[in-house]
RNA sequence: GCGGGUGUGGCGGAAUUGGCAGACGCACUAGACUUAGGAUCUAGCGGGCGACCGUGGGGGUUCAAGUCCCUCCACCCGCACCA
């Protein structure tokens, strides 16, 4: 008898299927899926992440097929970053063959673990065709007022060298490196995905195949307030100070102003007046704070007068601006009215600079006079103090005070979100050129669509000194101008290679298309992706991102639906003793390792088993082995049925042990499939074929003439077809062993007989107070008045009720009785 | 501080609709086969001698609670002076 030689069968299944172009995209007439992982960055290696990722993805692909749909399920390299320059500055390779190789050898490694992939659909962001309509789509976005440019205070990590967008700082840090972000004044590209705010949000709710958990995320960042907008006249200066407030209803209570320092008023404001020299010292000590430090919220609340007053509309109170830590420049108008009573970090502000403290809103069982001291009140309640409103209730206040601002012009009703608009640019070399040249003319000019795409020179060097390569390019630098003719500059920012994630996925399904990013036919024959899997860490980043891509070209009539992603699976961590698995604290276990020890097909069933995929996965070697052990048992059983040719063990009834194996293997096809299709959960799907093949070990064991060779075939049949999704080479290999010409991976997926799931007799367990006390076989079609009666003629359950009064019997029909007695 | 999640044997986990808690696997124990076993097979494996007790703690609803409600605790994740 053969063993099993995990190494041979892999790589020859793997040439084979290659071959047999056994996973090229079907287009046809049957339905349509598309199965997506998150493409990897070419580090060169793969690891654990990507083992479980590709893997969970491999078999929702798998199975699809098997169920008759036409399958997308491509891969491609996320190929431009910070990496491959970094490499190049090192070891004076450029990041072009260091990725090329990169790619080669991860794509290898891939290929060793059996995926299913089109990899005629390849694409790679840091090939000039797929790049090329990365700056296409800039420009669909630059003309349509989407992409535009803007000096700001902007992130700017020292040790990247380069500016980050929001969604890149963590804690105040490069999300890449964990240098301390600093912020610089700089002119810089964005997108306006601010215009698109409202609808990230709103469309949420289209996603109704996404975790609770990144959907709050997305609305947490996003970060939707309405209120309105105040404007207060400033005395003997000609403009308003306008504030965003949430609580337009305690405009009453209105006892200060606070400015963020850096607001551009602020030097207006002060100077030539013996303010100016203290505000100035007050910024510049702030600046030495870093963010974090600022706007914690354990940081005391610091501020201080700057000498001017400004007019509440409402009243015509006097009231003092002040500057303080605690506002931001860029959240709202970078400016508040503070109302202590109703505000916590306003009253504590207060209390230290001996402001008033005016309560507007008294809370429904408050006494009176009602005051605030240490405790602001956020509440809702009535109005007191506030002219003509008091009394009223606020909610009511609330609408009468915008309606009467908007009437005098002295405010409105507005929408503030904390999200930001996407700083797309970066001082980098390897990343999609920004196809824009810069006309001592004509300005801002953007490359005509037919010259793109504006390809990354070759030859530069890499110092790692100073800035970007590309600004010392003078082939690079130099350009003509578009629209004039004339001589420009061409810009020598690349775009943040989130841009060029945000839509990948719209061109695996057209991928050589060389007159268009992809066709808006073939894009919605695919299109929405049906299952995305990857790691929770994008839960805002790309997955805002490419959200908002496909709203714009949904706008831009490029496509037409919505959402990208109609179900998302986070896959948790991998972990080892408790730690996510990492190079410096040397818990990583390499899974080409695993692949030379165990095989492929061991290391994808043991990450599918050890725990559902949503959930992070404690790594364990023993749990390897024992994913080994039960393939070899899947293999010596199969083996010992063909030689010692069970099949032509010809038995015509079908008596009990037979029912038995038939429910077993109908059931464990239904659990399988109910287990993939509608949970993803591998864990109890292999854990359900594992209870098969221990019965039907068992089965085999029977003395010869009592076993039924056809039925037992049929057993170990559907074995193989339900664990070919798991472990593709191990099943194929067996398959054709037991003589099939066909893959066993073109089989369609079975479906479980509802006639071997008829049970004649039904084991049901009988309880007294809810204590299990027996449990008795019954006939299954046994009324509820029968089995009840079954229950109480039991021997067992006559002694233990013996003595005590019956008050009551439930009887759940199939399933269990309950008496009730004292 | 706000939001989300998790908590079940020695371990990973199962229990899908409120109905037998601990499936499946690992580890462990005993035995069989064997020159040998880190292979394989067989049996056992939450606690307690037992009646019984057991799903983070306490309370509740129910004939019946890991599952529903209230409350507290621990850990993890996200956001965090967002006006």
């Amino acid at each position: 008898m053969s063993t099993y030689d995990f190494h041979t069968i892999e790589g020859k299944w793997q040439n084979s299927w290659n071959e047999q172009e056994l996973y090229k995209t079907a287009e046809s007439e049957r339905p349509k899926y598309y199965a997506l992982e998150m493409f990897p960055y070419p580090s060169g290696k793969i690891h654990m992440g990507h083992v479980r990722n590709y893997s969970i993805g491999d078999v929702v692909a798998r199975y699809k097929t098997m169920k008759g749909f036409d399958v997308l399920h491509p891969m491609g390299w996320d190929a431009f970053g910070l990496p491959a320059e970094n490499a190049a500055i090192q070891n004076k390779i450029h990041p072009n063959p260091w990725t090329d190789k990169n790619i080669e050898e991860m794509k290898n490694q891939l290929n060793k673990l059996g995926l299913s992939y089109d990899w005629e659909r390849e694409v790679s962001t840091c090939s000039p065709d797929y790049y090329r309509w990365t700056q296409w789509i800039f420009l669909q976005f630059f003309h349509h007022g989407l992409a535009y440019k803007k000096e700001s205070r902007v992130n700017w990590c020292p040790s990247c060298d380069t500016v980050l967008a929001n969604e890149q700082v963590v804690n105040g840090q490069c999300e890449r490196c964990d240098s301390h972000v600093k912020k610089e004044m700089l002119n810089q590209w964005y997108f306006k995905i601010t215009d698109y705010a409202d609808q990230l949000l709103e469309d949420l709710d289209l996603l109704q195949g996404w975790p609770d958990k990144v959907k709050t995320m997305q609305e947490n960042w996003i970060g939707k307030s309405t209120g309105a907008d105040i404007n207060f006249p400033v005395d003997g200066m000609d403009f308003q100070l306008n504030v965003f407030t949430t609580r337009p209803d305690t405009v009453f209570g209105t006892t200060c102003m606070v400015m963020a320092p850096e607001h551009p008023y602020v030097k207006q404001m002060t100077k030539g007046t013996e303010y100016e020299k203290p505000v100035h010292d007050f910024i510049h000590k702030l600046q030495h704070m870093s963010d974090i430090e600022r706007t914690s919220t354990d940081t005391e609340k610091e501020g201080m007068f700057i000498g001017r007053y400004c007019v509440n509309p409402f009243n015509d109170a006097k009231i003092p601006i002040y500057i303080a830590n605690y506002v931001l420049a860029d959240y709202g108008s970078g400016a508040i009215m503070v109302v202590p009573a109703h505000d916590q970090r306003d009253l504590d502000f207060v209390n230290k600079y001996n402001i008033d403290v005016v309560p507007v809103i008294k809370p429904k069982d408050a006494e009176e006079p009602y005051h605030i001291e240490k405790e602001a009140y956020d509440g809702k309640g009535m109005m007191i103090n506030s002219g003509k409103y008091n009394g009223m209730d606020c909610d009511k206040a609330f609408d009468a005070i915008c309606d009467d601002m908007e009437t005098q012009g002295t405010g409105q009703r507005t929408v503030s979100y904390r999200l930001r608009d996407w700083l797309l640019s970066r001082q980098r070399y390897w990343g999609a050129p920004i196809p824009i040249v810069y006309c001592d003319g004509c300005g801002i000019v953007p490359i005509k669509e037919e010259d793109l795409p504006v390809e990354l020179p070759l030859d530069i060097e890499f110092s790692g000194k100073g800035k970007s390569p590309l600004t010392t390019s003078q082939s690079f630098l130099q350009a003509e101008c578009p629209t004039c003719g004339g001589k420009a500059t061409r810009e020598t920012d690349t775009m943040d290679t989130f841009v060029d994630s945000s839509w990948y996925f719209l061109r695996y399904t057209d991928p050589h298309n060389e007159t268009l990013p992809f066709d808006r036919e073939k894009v919605s024959q695919w299109m929405p992706v049906n299952q995305y899997i990857g790691g929770v860490e994008h839960a805002i980043l790309h997955l805002l991102y490419s959200r908002f891509f496909v709203k714009v070209m949904k706008d831009l009539k490029l496509l037409d639906f919505d959402e990208p992603f109609l179900n998302l699976l986070t896959q948790g961590m991998v972990l080892k003793d408790g730690a996510k698995m990492s190079k410096s604290k040397g818990n990583v276990v390499s899974p080409e390792e695993i692949i030379r020890e165990y095989g492929a097909d061991t290391a994808r069933l043991f990450v599918l088993f050890a725990a559902p995929p949503e959930r992070d996965l404690e790594w364990s070697d023993q749990g390897v082995e024992g994913c080994y052990r039960f393939l070899n048992r899947v293999w010596r059983l199969v083996q010992e049925v063909i030689q010692e040719q069970h099949a032509n063990l010809i038995k015509d009834t079908m008596d009990e042990e037979d029912k038995a194996v038939s429910f077993k293997i109908h059931s464990t096809i239904k659990k399988v499939t109910d287990d993939i299709d509608t949970r993803f959960n591998f864990n109890t799907a292999i854990s359900a074929v594992m209870e098969l093949v221990n019965e039907l070990y068992k089965y085999k064991a029977l003395d010869k003439v009592r076993i039924n060779g056809k039925l037992l075939q049929q057993g170990i049949e559907t074995v193989l077809i339900l664990m070919a999704p798991f472990a593709p080479h191990m099943t194929e290999e067996l398959w054709s062993q037991m003589g099939h010409q066909e893959s066993v991976h073109r089989k369609s997926w079975p479906e479980a007989d509802l006639n071997a799931l008829i049970k004649d007799e039904v084991e049901i367990v009988v309880q007294l107070n809810g204590k299990l006390k027996e449990k008795i076989l019954i006939p299954a079609a046994l009324s509820k008045e029968e089995t009840e009666e079954r229950a109480m003629n039991n021997d067992k359950v006559k002694e233990s009720i013996e003595g005590k009064e019956i008050k009551k019997v439930v009887v759940v029909p199939g399933k269990l009785v309950n008496i009730v007695a004292k």
